[in-house]
DNA sequence: TCACTATGTGATGGCATACTCACGCATCGG
DNA sequence: CCGATGCGTGAGTATGCCATCACATAGTGA
């Protein structure tokens, strides 16, 4: 593996770390909903403003998230619905690992 | 958000935060080409043994992976096909996000 | 039995992350 | 101008992750 293949590698595992974690997974799938405001967010999540708040702001870093500004309140999208689809896979990947898991479990 | 859900997340998380590492990526990669023991890992990487060794053990852990013995081999492989597909959603994102901020510089 | 190979693992130091608290800044309504 | 609201951020602490070294274990072949 050349150093060009590294940086690559090191550029894709960025983007997934910034996925992986429950709030930030919590928050994308929010806002798969449309647009939504830091204090929507928070109150959906259920967790400490402040920390919402930079957990936005390594997705933003990360290149998930975009935002603008509306008098008050702060707006976030997804960046690339792309990631949506990133999820979906998440999910199915999940299930199989159970379904897997649950044959495992049924020969004892 | 109930309890529930967040245990959900939490599963989710942990399962893309097995793979939100560099070496661990390449491993997935390399592995898509079928079965493969440590040493060969290790020697395409270039990276420490037991390093890799680790790695290993976390995604083992996390199951993204199976392994079984060969002699003195430990072959490894990948436990689910479904997560290329979720290595292509990424490669497409990043591809994407690239492309987004190449027309934002070109606007300087 | 003895050297050798392939691998896992405890210990450790260094570094990054996550969370909380407190505060500061910007904006809005009055 | 003032209070209230929405948000970000520095400081501090706790926790976890990563890479490395050294060593232990298991199998292999002579």
């Amino acid at each position: 593996m050349n150093a060009e293949q590294k940086q690559l590698y090191k550029l894709k595992a960025d983007l997934i770390a910034a996925m992986g974690h429950p709030i930030r997974l919590a928050i994308v799938e929010y806002l798969s909903n449309g647009e939504q405001c830091v204090c929507d967010i928070t109150e959906h999540l259920g967790a400490e403003r402040s920390n919402v708040s930079r957990h936005l702001a390594v997705m933003l870093k990360a290149g998930l998230l975009e935002y603008r500004k509306d008098g008050l309140k702060m707006m976030y999208t997804l960046r690339t619905p792309c990631i949506l689809k990133f999820l979906s896979c998440v999910t199915e990947a999940l299930r199989q690992q159970m379904q897997s898991n649950a044959r495992i479990l049924a020969r004892l």
